[in-house]
DNA sequence: TTAAATTTGTTCGTATGTATA
DNA sequence: CTATACATACGAACAAATTTA
């Protein structure tokens, strides 16, 4: 009965919500109307509806809170990382920074070949949180050689930048890091500890950072929360 | 019957997906069983299944082919950006680079606004495709206002990275560009621009760009997919 | 305080369409 | 042309969280 349709209905739904949403009908923090309400709207089954919803969620415009209703998200926070992304776990506008753990444990295989370790040596891990405007928005993971690792303690690493803590503490200079990102969603864990939903969309950052010769220092795997923020960085150019 | 199950099926699914990927049971290139035997398998629903395969192909992990079959994927292309995000769209890793059109048009009411510019201009607005290891990977539209668009040819624009190209054309020097990126999913459009499926993750990447007086220049907003690269960066630390 | 109604979250079964072999 | 495999869509049921009566 239906003529050859080129574009799905979830995909057709997903643009008419967004509409409501960039033309201001739906404003942030309004309450949307029911999934069965915007069923009958539009005529078409829950799981129809509820695909092109998902994708809303995921891009972190809008937000459901089950028993309760769907609402219009909040913009997102700017991150700012002054040109320096490696920096961005310990620059100023993070004031509250929570240390899950850090602790002594064996490396784990990849981070062994990414920072040119000998065969199944121990690695220090620290594990964080770091808050923007009191919502919890980086979940980090560093990885420290036990050399240096053991040299550092809870308390400094609260109060002071790694970038800033290692050369003191251990005695090295610290010369360049290389960074990489990608987009990625979140798992169930990740998002658990980030006070978010699970599949959520999210930058991985990884950077190794090395010393003056050359030789990887530790690596930082942070996840950023795409839903609540974006990473801005100012370029200046050397003419 | 079944006990209070804190977690849901089709994310234990996924984690056993993942974990044939991840242990290189399953390798690149392969082919994975029929969402019918892996609902046979795993005693689940086909819906719940294709909920846990879902994901993983947002990820960029596995690749679904209608009529064929689904498919482990190959691993993403990194993307060197020199330490210039805002280079990343004419450095020599990109031979290829599609321009879909170069016209003035009227300047839609977003991009005015972050450029100050004034009521209802005019703007030349570019769109292309670059691609990378014979593979379309950015999708970029540039802004630019048509006192200096109008100098631009499509010639130049193949040819020369805009950073070069418009200050040597209109005769201004840039001094700086504020970049921000955040991830998001690929809608319809920008997949079939990009030969992906929509609802892949993707990194958005948005830099204005101003010249020795602080006046905005042009906007260029950059869509790079998630499932097929990563962005990389080399960062000096200058002490 | 309790119970019922509402709303989102998960899962199933089924049907039909589209692309490939 | 047919069988297979992925893609979309519907309807129903129950669970879990919240609000309302």
């Amino acid at each position: 009965m239906e003529s050859t349709e080129l574009i799905p209905k979830y995909y057709k739904i997903q643009e008419l919500l967004l509409g409501k949403i960039r033309t201001g009908e739906w404003k942030v923090g309004d309450e949307i109307p029911s999934e069965q309400d915007l069923c009958s709207t539009y005529n078409v089954s829950r799981g129809t509806l509820r695909r092109a919803i998902d994708a809303l969620v995921r891009q972190g415009l809008l937000t459901r809170i089950q028993g309760k209703s769907t609402f219009v998200a909040k913009p997102k926070i700017p991150i700012f990382s002054n040109g320096f992304r490696a920096d961005i776990r310990s620059s100023g506008q993070f004031a509250n920074s929570r240390i899950l753990y850090y602790d002594k444990r064996p490396c784990p295989d990849d981070i062994t070949a990414l920072l040119s370790l000998d065969n199944a040596p121990m690695i220090y891990e620290l594990s964080r949180v770091i808050e923007a405007e009191h919502e919890p928005i980086i979940l980090e993971h560093v990885y420290i050689p036990d050399n240096y690792g053991e040299k550092l303690t809870v308390d400094d690493l609260i109060q002071t930048s790694l970038l800033d803590l290692i050369p003191q503490a251990c005695g090295i200079l610290l010369k360049k890091a290389i960074e990489s990102y990608e987009p990625t969603l979140l798992t169930q864990e990740e998002a658990h500890r980030l006070n978010a939903k699970a599949g959520q969309v999210a930058i991985l950052d990884q950077a190794i950072t090395f010393d003056i010769n050359n030789i990887p220092v530790f690596l930082s795997k942070a996840l950023i929360r795409g839903d609540r923020a974006r990473v801005a960085t100012e370029i200046t150019f050397t003419i």
